[in-house]
DNA sequence: TCCAGATATCGATGGTCATCAATATCGCGT
DNA sequence: ACGCGATATTGATGACCATCGATATCTGGA
């Protein structure tokens, strides 16, 4: 704690933080991140794509996995390129997605870097 | 795609998907732990706990750390709880969170685990 | 036993999101 | 140029969530 008061009354809680939280612009920046994981079928697209060769799956291939419709399929795939955590590629008419191995780096490294 | 009907007109896509989506129960695990962290507010706190000595801190000194009200930190910790990432620890009056190293390694591996 | 302080729970509220149907856009073949 | 099929965008709707004030619970000291 830190107010003086409750060391009198009920002796020292803890040493005080050392660092200040992450400052509120990253913090954000990577809960955005976190928030286009946070959807079970977002991650079983982001599954699919990382299970396929070369880590790249067509949409077409994607949503015959769903009972989904085909506007809800193109827009999480929207939310997890947005995000940064797969590529776009667009070949004619079909579209395939590949995953960004930078993006899935840096999240996974934010949960153990100390 | 997936409709022979496609590759009459259009030409291949591409190799249909090799593997299942990940099975849904698992999906939505997957996705509560994420849900946990997509919020600024819970990655901040986690931050903190990460950075204090062994990995943990008082709930005074976290709450300390922010501008929002009491009830609000607490609910946060709940969530982060609920989802096997931090530890709880009452002493006395006084609680203390730790990150729980085994959560956060899931969490990570399911990153990039291919 | 009683009080004060630390933390948790409850109920309400405003904002955000997943999903769909409808529609738009974009590319290829004819 | 036209039409069809693949994907994206839009607008609406119901569900979920972050936050708060009020209140409850728990613990140690007097």
């Amino acid at each position: 704690m830190s107010k003086s008061l409750n060391v009198l009354t009920n002796g020292p809680c803890c040493a005080p933080l050392a660092t200040q939280p992450l400052d509120r612009d990253s913090a954000d920046q990577m809960a955005a991140v976190f928030k286009a994981l946070a959807d079970p079928v977002r991650l079983q697209l982001l599954g699919l794509i990382l299970d396929s060769a070369d880590h790249e799956a067509c949409v077409c291939d994607l949503g015959a996995a769903f009972t989904l419709s085909q506007p809800t399929i193109s827009h999480h795939l929207k939310v997890l390129h947005t995000a940064g955590l797969i590529e776009r590629d667009k070949r004619g008419v079909w579209v395939h997605y590949r995953a960004s191995q930078g993006g899935l780096r840096a999240v996974a490294e934010f949960l153990q870097p100390r």
